[in-house]
DNA sequence: TCTTGAAGCTATAGTTGCTAGAGACATTAG
DNA sequence: CTAATGTCTCTAGCAACTATAGCTTCAAGA
């Protein structure tokens, strides 16, 4: 058995975040002790762990929740989870394209902005020009999305 | 003269962000009309599409504030810039290789799952296995650090 | 056995970057 | 002139935590 702070060690997660889970229906309430501490098995260590992964790999807790709610049910179609990896998977595409665009821009501005003063470095220029952007956002100007 | 609206239409930001910007001191008090209506010229078009393209490519605020000090004295020294972007750079250059394995994590998923129960599918699985992952966050287990 | 310091408990409030609503005034199209 | 839209201020809410306060429990050493 395991205290909220070792299983926030083994996890990689902080003791409030761990709290925090239980209180939002993401972990189950665990056993306590006889002093009312926390303690948790394997299976709880699996399922932050699980979590944790999940969220630094930018799916959203209510993704996680669905996923989550699936493993609990295990003889359901996996349709519903491929569904979900299949929406985040665009996701993930879409940031590495936008990131990979950054990078090419941060390098050159980098390079360009080696000697000299702002007022002939294109740092701010190339952030504030539209043509040289990826300008997707033109397209979802409505919406907040994307997350 | 651009009202609030134009403006935001203009740079693809919703209104009541602009006006959020301009509490937050990212964003001059603009000129009022007669009737105490925000009245942007192009400066502030331009400065607004700044903010947002620096925000699409994952810039915090606090970091815009920064470039954006630095494009109002251009007289400086670009070695203030350079950090900001340098430092940006290997934050982008982190995400990306995340991201990366995310996405082929995702992929391989999708493929596993394309048949079968969740009984025999590996979404969460994959997701619960510290082995599988990137795995950089055990070393930065204690500290928030990262921006 | 006692004690001391770390770790745990609850509860509340703060963070970032917005977004949404209420209720009143301004502007503009017909 | 009127009606519809746009804008104004202000407050409250969202996700996903993080931090603080003030207390209790636990493990280990003297």
């Amino acid at each position: 058995m395991l205290t909220i702070g070792k299983l926030g060690e083994a996890a990689g997660v902080k003791v409030p975040t761990i709290r925090y889970y239980e209180q939002i229906g993401l972990l189950p309430e665990p056993e306590r002790s006889a002093g009312n501490q926390r303690l948790y098995g394997a299976k709880a260590l699996d399922r932050l762990a699980f979590i944790r992964h999940a969220r630094d790999l930018g799916f959203p807790l209510e993704a996680i929740r669905d996923l989550l709610s699936l493993s609990d049910r295990p003889d359901q179609s996996c349709a519903a989870a491929d569904i979900i990896a299949t929406e985040q998977l665009a996701a993930v595409k879409a940031r590495i394209a936008r990131l990979t665009a950054l990078k090419a821009e941060l390098e050159r501005m980098i390079t360009q902005c080696a000697q000299g003063t702002i007022a002939n470095c294109r740092v701010i220029e190339v952030l504030s020009d539209h043509a040289l952007c990826a300008d997707d956002h033109r397209a979802q100007t409505g919406s907040g999305a994307a997350t």
